[in-house]
DNA sequence: GGCAATTCTCAGGAAACACTCAGACTAGAG
DNA sequence: CTCTAGTCTGAGTGTTTCCTGAGAATTGCC
């Protein structure tokens, strides 16, 4: 069993009315990875198109207008920053979201970053990516900021996006860089019962061929660190998944 | 698919207002599995056609433009992730509930589960892979999605399939998965009586090759934690099976 | 009332599941 | 290069759930 929670919220919103739905113009020359995003992207309630070099995403650009971009550095003709160049010499200045190998170029892109761009690297976690993806959005004016926007509350837990900060009850609380997705995560779905299988399909890099277990071990990472504060808030359903949740009224 | 009865009964469990149906396409090499496949989800409703390899899916898909597609990762000659590939690719961006082996290919479905999609592992039962289907046409858009569309009630009976909650006149009750599952198929067939045997066929893995006496040990189960209430709601229908229902008026 | 069939309930072992920890490995910082 | 922080695996432990079997209880029928 899989997907339900984030998936479904945004899926809400984009039947209820018409939120305007943001566009997403996604480059890369591997189609399973052009489709792994785009669909996912669909998902969260953005209108995409994909391109798969880069002559192909300055004509697509050109006519569909896309609020923000999500870019190979790699691509089989131009390469990405050529793309971004060329888009901007045309007065089109769009946000970009870079997708790098790990090892290449590190330098490079945060060079060329400079804007309101980012970069992520290959391989990526979905929830990142989509994260990354909002926090440009919002950055290059796309998405009203409003006050606070940039944090996510569960009672008294507070994650803020921007700084990477995490409190309990107004105490700061140190998490590594995947504790801190795994409880955006849950925090994203909170009330709601993701399974193991959910968690590692948007919280870890999609190409970590590992076991679910490993989810398990994060979860009791998190508990030390947070739920050393009372109410527990990170409770397990058994046979099912994890739910972040206050303690039941009953 | 046609149950007139029974369809009514298949909308009013989904809070659907449209009669509409729903077409699914099954693909599965094993007959026997497509068979036991189609022939619930006509019962729940649905409008099914089946192939029994990727190009004869995709030659249906062509013309039958299902609104989700139940989709075995083995097949003899695509596998599933290539037919689902090959659909999308063709601008035709429909959910998809894989069916995989328990063990095998866990790691590869990862990341390909990622848009709306889902996937069951084998063996499993049908109730799940109905109310999987269900979540998965809700995520996609295909049904409309209203306000606690993830509740169903039936008297002061209320089980939350987000959460996983069950309230009885308003207290948590705490179930074990099979238990879970067992009082939401209750539940969808309120106020009719159901067999046993229809109920291990629905709730129970579909190879399980166990006594329909455990069938009365869950049920026995159940009513220690649901019918401690008053009035009591899971019936005896002697010879025949059981039923949820509210005591007679008058 | 007595009998047979059916259903109910309980106890207990096996299996599945979840939690935690120690340690191997890796990448990055200094 | 060394040191540290972070990630992941696997083993060990404890807990829950599942299922079986058997005896008690109930029901319907004669």
């Amino acid at each position: 069993m899989k997907n339900t929670g984030l998936l479904e919220r945004a899926s809400n919103m984009t039947n209820e009315t018409d939120v305007k739905m943001h566009r997403i113009l996604v480059v890369d020359d591997e189609s399973s990875i052009s489709e792994l995003i785009s669909t996912s992207l669909r998902f969260v309630g953005f209108d995409v198109r994909t391109a798969a070099n880069g002559a192909e995403a300055l004509r697509i650009a050109e006519e569909f207008k896309p609020h923000a971009l999500v870019l190979d550095v790699m691509l089989p003709d131009l390469d990405g920053f050529e793309v971004c160049r060329q888009l901007r010499a045309g007065g089109y200045n769009v946000g970009v979201l870079f997708l790098t190998a790990k090892d290449a170029t590190e330098d490079k892109i945060k060079g060329l970053t400079l804007g309101g761009d980012d970069y992520v690297t290959k391989p990526f976690s979905l929830e990142e990516l989509v994260a990354r993806l909002r926090a440009l959005l919002r950055r290059t004016g796309v998405i009203e900021v409003v006050a606070d926007d940039e944090k996510i509350r569960f009672a008294d837990l507070e994650l803020n996006e921007a700084t990477h900060e995490v409190r309990r009850a107004g105490n700061l609380v140190e998490l590594s860089p995947t504790e801190f997705i795994l409880l955006r995560y849950l925090m994203i779905n909170a009330d709601r019962v993701v399974s193991k299988s959910q968690i590692l399909d948007h919280v870890w890099q999609y190409d970590f061929r590992g076991d679910a277990g490993i989810v398990e071990t994060y979860i009791s990472y998190l508990r030390k660190k947070i739920d050393i504060y009372e109410p527990a808030m990170i409770h397990t359903v058994r046979g099912v998944g994890y739910r972040l949740r206050l303690p039941a009224k009953n």
